[in-house]
DNA sequence: AATATTTGGTTTATTTTATAAACTTGTTTA
DNA sequence: TAAACAAGTTTATAAAATAAACCAAATATT
């Protein structure tokens, strides 16, 4: 029987978001929105999510005057990433590796 | 920007039908059901989704006198696994290449 | 110097999706 | 022959994603 995807990380927004950063170890809000092309209010809910489930940090500063929302990924978040990469790997088997 | 990742796919039971597919050519109701352990009437709904958007061709027919259901891939159903996987790994890039 | 516009968001409402519960049709079994 | 079971489908409910509306502060415009 196939294990259970993470839900908190198996949605197209979420999941862009994790794995910008990933790779980035920190992005900003104005960053993140025109990467992934999300309106505001989907990014801020998802960041939301993503901050309450523990895999990410939100700081909330400014630069200059201007609000300023930073994000980076916990190791709880890295952690799930690569338990959620392990099971899409069990799914898709072959299929991913002959990549 | 990040590609879209096809929502008929992004999908924990369709992908997980996807991936069984796949795999072994043709697989019938029951065996869909006991391996992904999903609920009958969400199996039956997803089939559905996966059929209407061509991925998957449905046979019913008769085990005995019993009816029988059986599912496979179609090539487009293959072509669009092989993208979704392509722009799965966009996403989540050197991490699902590192393991 | 008032007012309009832009920036950087949040909150709330709507739509879509996933899931489960209830039902159907036919078949064994007691 | 009635109860239980198999193999599904249909419909109702819960959850999720998304967008629309809103807000506060900063900057630009007349």
């Amino acid at each position: 029987m196939l294990k259970p995807l993470n839900p908190i990380l198996h949605s197209e927004l979420r999941l862009a978001i994790m794995s910008i950063l990933i790779a980035t170890e920190s992005a900003d809000f104005v960053y993140l929105r025109t990467e992934t092309g999300a309106t505001a209010g989907n990014l801020s809910v998802q960041l939301d999510k993503l901050q309450r489930a523990g895999y990410i940090e939100i700081e909330k500063g400014f630069n200059g005057k201007l609000p300023r929302t930073t994000c980076s990924m916990s190791d709880k978040g890295r952690e799930a990433m690569r338990e959620y990469i392990d099971t899409l790997q069990e799914y898709l088997g072959t299929a991913i590796k002959s990549r």
